[in-house]
DNA sequence: TATTTTTTTTAGACTAACCTAAAATATCCA
DNA sequence: TGGATATTTTAGGTTAGTCTAAAAAAAATA
């Protein structure tokens, strides 16, 4: 078994790689696991006996196919986690995400599997995040970012790229959550701002920021 | 903030409170923490250094109120994500001691109040165990064990004395789980093994050992 | 009550995960 | 291409929780 620890390491290296090209460098991880680089230095060293990762002096690091396996493991009870808090407890899509960093460490592929069922297989989490199945695979969709739709486009808000608490609350207060129905109303060339319409008939106003962190369903 | 072992050394303070006179002693925590007399000794001074607990040197320790009030909340997490496991995901009575014992230690009380709420405030666990309220207090019981009752009373099956699997996966073989209705039609008085009727029609011989630790509510 | 046995504490050591400071290596750029 | 800068690793130390062995205290018993 790993510790939380360990585990929270390979779903960091597994998050830069899906933004990176090439290994992961030792700082990188150190900032989003908020330590020193010498610590990640001792981590990945351990994650490399335990043959999790790819590791070689100064070259930086990737997952191997278990690290990897283990990783989309923890997305997958992270992300089911989260679709529970928001459908059957009713929370906010702002308030989950650190309850399930705790959550997705608790160790029971029984758990994760009889709650997946009784969610009824969700394909998104509540931030149009895919949560992968049990052998692994994530589905895909067909998102586009609302700052790249033409004027007349329609579709319904499926997503976020910024997962930010004050994003997130940003959207709330304009009841733009997830499944809103939008209409493109008007794309300001000059500041990329754009206008849209929701199917209740708000016309609401974003800047380029925020139209580029929605991700609409066609 | 406390650890996950302060917790659990808490919580098994808590317990032995409960089933035995005056100061709980070191070797009975060693024993059931899984560890040794010298880590015990270790703990109880850190834990009376938080004020979590009463220690005098060879005296023993007791929980002062503020570490009774975290033994009880975690108590009441417990038993609460138990019966979630079983109530919501369907889990048997004998699987999932061991989930709990990971899920009580997540911390987040809007959580746990919500939890609460959605599983419509339940007084006791899947073994009979009571839930203790938000603010510790557990609910009475009129339960009676199986052995003392007389013949010609009935009842229904409230809870258990073993938490074991083997016992409770015993009790599962002989269809006697939480609620089952049962009547006495019969007490041997050499061996105090029982008889017993379900309303269904079975015939039951259950041992004295069976017997005690099964409670009736009558 | 004195001695033996049991319980508890102390002393000293280990591991995991972290740290700082310094050394080693890689990268950048004049 | 060589020196400056940035990155990474190493060395050595800390803390939490554990351990074993030995010392101290309490309890049992003769
Ligand atoms: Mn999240
Ligand atoms: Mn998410
Ligand atoms: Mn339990
Ligand atoms: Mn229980």
């Amino acid at each position: 078994m790993n510790s939380f620890t360990e585990e929270n390491y390979l779903k960091a290296i597994y998050k830069l790689t899906e933004q990176s090209v090439g290994n992961v460098t030792t700082n990188a991880i150190a900032e989003v696991m908020n330590t020193k680089a010498a610590s990640v230095t001792d981590m990945v060293k351990k994650l490399a006996d335990k043959k999790l990762v790819n590791y070689a002096k100064y070259q930086g690091v990737s997952l191997t196919k278990k690290g990897e396996d283990i990783a989309i493991q923890i997305i997958r009870k992270h992300r089911l986690w989260e679709f529970f808090l928001v459908n059957k407890l009713n929370f906010k899509w702002d308030e989950v995400h650190d309850i399930a960093e705790e959550l997705e460490h608790i160790n029971s592929s029984a758990l994760i599997d009889r709650l997946d069922e009784f969610l009824g297989y969700p394909k998104y989490d509540p931030h149009g995040d895919p949560i992968p199945s049990k052998n692994g695979i994530f589905s895909a969709n067909n998102f586009y970012k609302l700052l790249k739709l033409n004027e007349g486009d329609s579709g319904k808000v499926a997503g976020v790229c910024d997962h930010s608490n004050t994003f997130l609350q940003y959207l709330e207060k304009q009841k733009l959550g997830l499944g809103t129905s939008v209409y493109l109303t008007e794309k300001n060339e000059y500041d990329q701002s754009v206008v849209i319409t929701t199917t209740d008939g708000r016309v609401l106003f974003l800047s380029k920021e925020v139209a580029n962190n929605i991700l609409i369903a066609k």
